[in-house]
Formats: structure tokens, C-alpha cells, sequence
DNA sequence: ATAATCGATGCAAAATTTGCAACGCTTTGT
DNA sequence: ACAAAGCGTTGCAAATTTTGCATCGATTAT
């Protein structure tokens, strides 16, 4: 798009910090460069860079400026992406910032499906923990979040809501499979694999042991929950998962259930999107398509 | 704004409706506004106009396409008054769809107020009916709407609801004046001035009438709320409005009093914005003053 | 039939954007 | 203390893009 070139350069500069380091990945001078900035302040009527001695930061006003720019862009895709839906052609592209959990089984099968019926259609799937899944939301830098736990929730709108019991992972045959329901002190007399402190089931752990007056002294800290599954099974240790990202215990290859709720709460997966936000076609879709797939799930869990 | 001048020619062609009509108002050739267009199209992907014998006209991707032109605009001018307040200038432009009641008290000492302490801003007040202001904000012609009764609130973000009963408007000494409350069926053994239908006044006596088995049969049928104040003065008449426009029957120069509320049921004066939508910082502090004026007189109301 | 109006296009003139070289300034490294 | 390196900025000529003019082909109105 030609007339966005101004905003293109302008991000360039954002991005590297500097005309002259923008003007080498722009293929511009950078006169040229520093002119179309100029230029542009001057129509504005306010300069939107600081001037430092080692480049250009932008000031208050370039920031405001920045959530315009994205804002016009992904407005633009999304019109084109309606464009291309009533020429008959349904293309575009989804981006997602999603929580690790949903990575084995869910979201794979979700996408499989949806690219059954429409091929054209490509995906970004961007890992993030929560706060920087909503981050990714409002910058524009992904359409949709389906995250565990959302932090701040200022700028997300909950498409759907799924409740989910945090579930001990342990050692087929450990003593944690034995009794009516799974208490969090008897999890606490073992090793304990804990995700940090960026994730939701943390969070949840944290103030569940607080409340009995206990303390978390984890063996192995991670962010991958990937190492949880595998590590409990090498060292007879206790791992915490979300039950949407484990297969049921005999295809697992390990034992997990839930944890009673009157220790640990069960917390809430969220699928959402920017407040206020118009999505592309295709993400809107795909979007329906989750909140149905969600609602499926929770139409099992109850039953 | 150079950028947005190629956005500038497409409107200019949808308004003249004919490139070389657009040429003129533009001061430039058509040829060279005739490649403009055809440059945009082929960059976006897609034609946005039916070429016509007779000139130009938006295709539905053309219709998307202004949409998103004019929320640029409309962001871009947000962006803009807020940065001039982060400067210090509160400057900026304010413009408000509303109803005609609004015009003789309320809204002009409202604007007072507001331009007592910032002189910089100016005002559009755009006397709709209540479609019509809705209308206004979806095409972002209008920052906030004041509106009686509105009819389809899709699209439409409700700022505040301040309940108006329906009050008969009389020459001073009628009958009418007589009597602990008024009902609907003494009003309608005199001569009617109504509203025509587009108001949400005839509305509520509309429904008020028929559940009473009546008719509304007008001897003056008007879209002007002053024609039908002075008209009843002359003709021994009873006339129909909402309080907000109305000075205490003591200081107007003729009787009225609410209708009673079994009669015809008040309606609600709605003060909204365009759902989803951020406004300039001088409309969403105009908003403010306006919601917490409204609050005042719902306190006057119930006390 | 004829005139009028529409959008489209080839080509040269006008306007804008770009690259090059150089300047003044501050920070960094010796 | 000094040189080197990095930064944004500016004058001027070359390159690119945009515009105006004349004209074509097609459709509608008189």
C-alpha cells in the first residue's frame, strides 16, 4: 500500500531506534528518511520523536500516534478480508496468542479442522503467558487470546469461558491415585514441579497453599510445561497441568486428576479478543468455531 | 493530511458521483484523479467503483472501503486533540446529534459552561430525529448523540438514560390545568398539535391511545417543537413535549404538566456515542459534563 | 443522426522524492 | 585530552512520480 508508506517508515524507525540504522532496513537514505519524518511532524503538527544524541525515541504523542498506525492497519486488513469474503474467496490469516496448554491436542485439531473447509487461510500461533497475550491483543499483533487465568482484563473481550480444575501430573501407580478426591496436602508431601510464576496454575497453587499455611519449595521451576509431564515420571514427583492440554490417564502414560476444589479453585481458560475491536472474516470465524468447540468441552466435563 | 489525499479523492468521487464532477471540486484533471482511482484499486486488490455511462458508483467493497476511510479519519482526529492536550491547548471540535428539545435551555447553557473554561473548542449541533441520530453517529458525523426514545441502539453505546414523562403543553387558564393528575383522556376531547411519527413522543402516545382504544387524530401535524408550543397559545389546543425543553409553566407563558404515568409511560432522553468507539478528548469531557448535568436534573426530578 | 457526457490512455511538462556529500553535535574509546 | 564513531540535519542535482493536454471509444439524450 503506497499511501502507508509514511507509517511504514515511520515503525522502521520505531523499531530500530535510528534513521540511519531504519534507512539500511528501508532501502532509503537517510536524508530521504529524515525528511519524510520532518515532513510528516510538520503535517501532524506536533513532532512525534525525541531527538537523542544516540537516535530517535518516540514521545507521548508518536506513542499515541503508534495506536493509531496499528489500529488503521489491521482495520485495512480486515476490510480487505471482507473484500476477498464476498468476492467468494475466503483467504486471510488468524493470529493467536494462546497459553502452552492448548498447543498438543486442542488448538492442533481446532485449526485442522477449520483449514478442511477453508485451505487458504494461514495461522500464527504465538505462545504467550497470560500478560503477554493480552499485550499481543492490544497492540493488534493477534486477533484472538486463549489463555488460562488473564491477568489485567482491561481491553479483552471474553468470547467464552471455560472452567478448568487444576490436575495433579504424577507417576502411573502413585500413591496420588489412590482415595475419593485429591487432596493439595497430600501433593505437597512430594517433589514438586511448579510452572513460574507467570502462569495462571501458579497463581492458583500459591494462594491455595498460602490459605493452609503452607509454602510452594519447588525441585524443578520451568515454563515449559512440556518438562512437567516428562520430569514427573523420571523422579516420582507431582506436577500441576490444565486438564485441556493432557490426554485422559490411560493414553497418557502417566496419572493425573484433578485436585479437590475446596484447595485449589479451578480457574478459567478465556477465549478473547481486543475490546471493541471489529476481527478480520476469517478470525472471526475461526473465532465461533472455538466458542463451539469450548462449549463442547464444557458440555463433558459436566456430564 | 497528504497521506490520506488519495482517500480524500475517493470520497470527492462518491459525493460528485462522476470523476470528471470530482475533477473540478478537486482542482485537478480527470484524467490524473481518473489514475489515482484506478492506482488505489489495483493496489488494494480490488475495484471499489461500478463504472456507470452515466459516472461513477460504490461497489459493496467500495462501501466497506469508506467505512473504514472514515473511522481513519475520525481515529486520526482523535489522536490529534489528544495530543494537543497532552500540550497543554485543549483545543478541538465537538458535534452532537440531537433532539429539538434540547436546543432552547439545556444544550446552550451546557455549551457555556464548556466554553467558559475552554474557549478553543468549537461546537456542530445537528437537529436529528431519533433514526437520523443514530445515523449521524454510525458514519461518525456526529461525536455524540442526545436523542428521545431512540429506535434500533444497535451500534449505539448508552453514556446516560435520564427518564422524561410526557407533558401536556396548554395556554394558560385551561382545564386542564384542573385535577390532582392528568390523564391522556381529557387531553384528547381538545384540538391535538402532535409531532409527526418520526418523534418518540407521537410514539408513546401512539401506543398510549390505542391501548385505550382511541385514536390520535391531529388538527396540526408538525416537526417543530416551537410551532406546536406557540400554536396552542392561539387555538385553545393541547400540544404534547418533553420537560427539557420547557421553562417552569410559571416563567413560559402557558401551562403544562406531565401526563399521567398509567396514561402514557415516560420515555427515555439517552445520551450515547457510537458503540466501540474512542472519542476525541474534548467530546469524551463534553460527555462527562453532559452525564453529570443529566444526573443533576434526574435529582431534581425525584426530589 | 448528432451532440453531449462519461471513463480510459499516450506523451511531455511539472512536481515531488531521493541520493550524495558535507556540517555540527554528542558520546565513546584510547 | 583527543580522536573516532555515531547521530540528525541540510544544500543541490538526479531520478521518480504525478499531472495536464489532447484524444479515443462507448453510451445516452435530444
Amino acid at each position: 500500500m503506497r499511501y502507508l508508506r509514511t507509517f511504514e517508515l515511520i515503525e522502521a524507525v520505531v523499531r530500530a531506534g535510528s534513521i540511519r540504522k531504519a534507512a539500511e532496513d528501508t532501502n532509503l537514505t537517510a536524508s530521504a528518511l529524515n525528511r519524510r519524518i520532518q515532513g510528516f511532524e510538520q503535517e501532524f503538527g506536533w513532532p512525534i520523536f525525541e531527538r537523542l544524541p544516540r537516535g530517535m525515541r518516540l514521545n507521548p504523542a508518536g506513542e499515541l500516534l503508534m495506536h493509531h498506525i496499528r489500529l488503521q492497519r489491521t482495520d485495512l486488513a480486515r476490510v480487505q478480508s471482507q473484500v476477498a469474503d464476498l468476492s467468494g474467496e475466503r483467504r486471510g490469516h488468524i493470529s493467536i496468542a494462546c497459553s502452552q496448554a492448548l498447543l498438543p491436542y486442542f488448538l492442533p485439531e481446532q485449526i485442522a479442522i477449520y483449514r478442511a473447509v477453508h485451505p487458504g487461510v494461514t495461522f500464527s500461533i504465538n505462545v504467550r503467558d497470560r500478560a503477554q497475550a493480552e499485550r499481543d491483543l492490544a497492540s493488534y499483533s493477534s486477533d484472538l487470546a486463549l489463555v488460562f487465568e488473564p491477568v489485567h482484563l482491561v481491553e479483552f473481550d471474553v468470547l467464552y469461558a471455560l472452567p478448568q480444575s487444576v490436575h495433579a501430573v504424577y507417576p502411573t501407580g502413585s500413591a496420588l491415585d489412590d482415595g475419593p478426591v485429591l487432596r493439595l496436602r497430600d501433593c505437597l508431601n512430594h517433589r514438586l514441579v511448579l510452572p513460574t510464576a507467570a502462569y495462571g496454575v501458579r497463581d492458583l497453587l500459591e494462594i491455595a497453599a498460602t490459605s493452609i499455611g503452607r509454602n510452594l519449595t519447588p525441585t524443578v521451576e520451568t515454563e515449559s510445561f512440556d518438562l512437567i509431564r516428562h520430569y514427573v515420571t523420571r523422579e516420582d514427583a507431582v506436577g500441576f497441568q490444565i486438564p485441556i492440554g493432557l490426554k485422559p490417564p490411560e493414553e497418557a502414560g502417566f496419572g493425573h486428576r484433578p485436585l479437590a476444589h475446596q484447595d485449589v479453585r479451578p480457574g478459567q481458560l478465556l477465549l478473547g479478543q481486543m475490546k471493541g475491536r471489529a476481527l478480520p472474516v476469517a478470525s472471526a470465524k475461526f473465532g465461533q468455531q472455538l466458542v463451539a468447540a469450548l462449549a463442547g468441552l464444557a458440555g463433558q466435563q459436566s456430564a
